[in-house]
DNA sequence: TCTGGGGTCCTAGGACCC
DNA sequence: TCTGGGGTCCTAGGACCC
């Protein structure tokens, strides 16, 4: 049995658990440079605001009702993760932390241990609730796809308390038939629409199509197995985090700049700051990348015709994770897609390929030298971790402006980093 | 005026190999 | 005119997720 544990409009309950006044008022928190609406409280919902919606769009709304709009706060928002995912670990043998606010338990043969696995879960939820203030719904169900389901069901319909258990045929139809298609998980806009033209416009629906049907039009062997987790055969397995934190496979830096920009030089200062960033994400991870893209993107919203980004790629020589190496072969990418003339509004760096034991290879290459990158990438990392990120950057960084970088953008809503930054620590009294 | 960021998996086609 | 079969690797692109 699988139980799905998702915390309800995460970053704005995260906001609220250190600024109870915003309980009970509409508040919505925006993505970077307050660009779009990205987490909605019930009561932001109940007033018709959109997820994914631009702020200026929804302006006159927000200013007629008093809507809060506050800037994201990552470093509140992951510490807040990780105090959630930690107390999950230890409710269950096998954790994944599936996003920021999400996470599969397996809860196989709890049940003898825990009584009814419904009880164990209202345990749980409450649980986390009076550690974190965060509020979420659990769903339990045979297979990943059932939960996300029985979750969704359970966030739905306040009668059910914020728990759903799916442990017979008879519960798994009643769910599925509440559930229209386009909201079950793996079923974004483009199926949706392929799915109703069909006449098939429910999750029950869904479950009924042969095989042969969820191959031709889902996606090949993705489809197939999502109808059969649907019909409570599983297909995905659970994939346990290490100590909360996930290996990834690939590790990106990308943002759009505060205002568009038109020199190299201040481009080249992103780039660089993104290539930092990405590396060191890459060292916290232990990996070393083999592969490296940047891109370079100008507005998509304006009158010129697509493409709106040109990426570069290159193949290390030599898998690394040292940042004055990505920032340099970063800086011969953009080099290559530079054009002069062209305003820019956004640009990122992509890490790939990786593989462990990178450092062994660098140091194959610089018997000496490897392992003194190697301590200076450390020291580089201490000191960011206890000065805050950006502290210490190498030279390209900072481009052609000794003050503030022009790529950086506004963030004038946001709250403290109440949990993690000393000068921001949160006020008793 | 103002439109996010960071991931996953799968497929198809070409190059190349034996 | 005839001119195999099977495998891997790489890349680009599509669809989805939070």
């Amino acid at each position: 049995m699988f139980a799905l544990v998702d915390c309800n409009n995460f970053y704005v309950s995260c906001e609220r658990a250190f600024q109870p006044s915003l309980e009970g008022k509409p508040v919505v928190v925006l993505s970077n440079n307050d660009g779009c609406i990205v987490s909605r409280s019930a009561e932001a919902k109940a007033l018709g605001i959109p997820m994914g919606e631009p702020l200026f769009k929804i302006r006159p709304l927000v200013e007629q009702h008093g809507v809060q709009a506050l800037s994201s706060n990552y470093a509140l928002y992951g510490d807040m993760s990780g105090r959630v995912m930690g107390y999950l670990a230890s409710m269950a043998p096998e954790l994944e932390v599936y996003s920021i606010d999400e996470a599969f338990l397996s809860l196989h043969g709890m049940a003898r241990w825990h009584g009814p696995l419904d009880t164990y879960a209202r345990q749980i939820r409450s649980e986390v609730r009076r550690r974190t203030h965060i509020p979420t719904c659990i769903g339990l169900a045979p297979t990943k796809t059932l939960a996300k389901l029985a979750n969704r069901v359970a966030k739905k319909d306040p009668s059910l308390g914020g728990v759903l258990l799916l442990d017979s045929n008879e519960r798994r139809q009643w769910a599925l038939e509440r559930v229209p298609v386009e909201d079950v998980w793996g079923i974004g806009r483009q199926y949706a629409t392929k799915l109703h033209s069909m006449g098939i416009t429910t999750a029950a629906g869904l479950a009924r199509c042969s095989e042969a049907i969820a191959r031709k039009h889902l996606g090949g062997v993705v489809g197939a197995r999502l109808v059969r987790e649907l019909q409570g055969y599983p297909c995905h397995q659970l994939n346990p985090s290490e100590d909360g934190s996930l290996a990834r496979q690939s590790i990106a830096c990308t943002r759009t700049f505060g205002r568009p920009l038109a020199q190299f030089e201040d481009v080249l200062g992103a780039v660089a700051a993104f290539a930092s960033r990405a590396a060191e994400k890459l060292r916290r991870q232990g990996s070393a990348a083999s592969l490296l893209t940047v891109f370079l993107s100008q507005n998509r919203f304006g009158n010129a015709p697509p493409p709106h980004t040109r990426s570069a790629q290159v193949t290390l020589p030599v898998s690394t994770s040292n940042t004055t190496e990505l920032v340099r072969f970063a800086r011969a990418l953009l080099g290559r897609l530079w054009q002069p003339g062209t305003v820019y509004t956004k640009a990122g760096v992509i890490l790939d390929g990786f593989e462990q034991g990178g450092q062994e290879q660098l140091s194959l290459f610089a018997p000496d030298g490897g392992e003194r990158v190697e301590r200076l990438m450390r020291k580089l990392d201490a000191l960011n971790a206890r000065y805050g990120i950006g502290s210490v950057q190498v030279a390209a960084v900072l481009g052609a402006h000794p003050g503030k970088a022009p790529w950086k953008g506004q963030q004038q809503r946001r709250t403290p980093a109440y949990t993690t930054c000393w000068d921001e620590l949160w006020q008793v009294g």
